[in-house]
DNA sequence: CCTACCGATCGGTAGG
DNA sequence: CCTACCGATCGGTAGG
């Protein structure tokens, strides 16, 4: 799931542990918890792994730069504005019902990590979501969107989207496609009829 | 800020370890921060409190009681749907604006409940999520809402509201008034002009 | 990969 | 309210 071809152990511990700090949150679950799923004993997990931290390390900036990178593509695009929005959108979908777990510990659960990376990585998640809201504000500069508080916009959108791995479960009978077009609506045409 | 009249030293104790809570999440927090805090030793905490988990189910339950109280005055209203649902963002913006270290912890540390209470918050939770995709279940049937996935709609929005007391903060130069047009301008009428 | 073990800290209790 | 202390568990290391 992190990663297509040649699973090495350090990314079969990683996926293992994304899975428990899921559940659990990244605070309660213990190097034992994680040796236990893998099918090791947790003095193993070292050879490996850093620390308990290097795992969480590793979700957070991966996902991170990869969501980052793809805004930036949106961001600096020639789509008109309402298109922009509909293709972050589309990304937090796609992101958030891959890599559920993943995408989970990278919104939530960054908060445990130490510095310097802390202080990254709240720069980045800072940075991205300036990039959102001037992509908001420049609509509502243009006419294009109604004129709401960016910075409400803003929060209120990426709250909505980053929650998406929480709840979307293909059992539910819809499918990656539904949820696009769905969300779409909602947000830009809102609920509310005529 | 949890009780108006004779905060007893209980009630200190709770709030004290909901900011610590929010803050570092509810695992991540040790009986002796939440003492330092408070400004006792952490075996003194016993005396006001049967355990942690005792100050988690206190937060939790009361907030989740008083939300679904609102909620049903809400539901069970004569109201027609659009401002059925107005009520229900203008009630997470007052519950997450005034108690925020409090909701969030409903929000999103009660999975570190233990049974029985676990069982009971999640029974509570998913019944107030029902009752509040019914009313956009009924809606969509009445053609007053767009045909937009109910499903879809109800995490999504719910998502977005439960995410509030996280980013709202009095020092950003918006008001609750403002936040409350805001969302349900967003959310019924949508970001799209035309 | 394992066993054995480290010091630190955990939530909680006894007793005054 | 405190000091003193409990057994359990924490993340991590040594050494093979």
């Amino acid at each position: 799931m992190l990663q297509l071809a040649k699973k090495s152990k350090r990314d079969n511990i990683t996926e293992q542990a994304a899975a428990l700090f899921k559940e659990r949150g990244y605070s309660a679950v213990s190097m034992n918890d994680i040796a236990d799923k893998v099918g090791v004993k947790a003095a193993s997990l070292y050879n490996h792994i850093k620390s308990k931290e290097d795992i969480l390390q590793e979700i957070c900036f991966r996902f991170a730069h990869e969501y980052v990178t793809q805004l930036n593509g949106i961001a600096q695009s020639e789509h008109p504005i309402p298109h922009k929005i509909a293709a972050i959108i589309d990304l937090h979908v796609t992101l958030g019902t891959q890599n559920a777990a993943a995408i989970i510990i990278t919104n939530y659960e960054w908060k445990h990590l130490s510095e310097p990376y802390l202080s990254d990585f709240k720069a980045m998640r800072k940075s991205y979501e300036k990039t959102f809201m001037d992509i908001i504000t420049e609509g509502v500069a243009k006419g294009v969107l109604k004129n709401i508080n960016p910075t409400i916009v803003m929060f209120t959108v990426l709250s909505a989207l980053r929650w998406i791995p929480f709840w979307y479960n293909d059992q539910r009978g819809m499918t990656i496609e539904d949820l696009k077009t769905n969300i779409k609506t909602l947000i830009l045409k809102g609920l509310e009829i005529e």
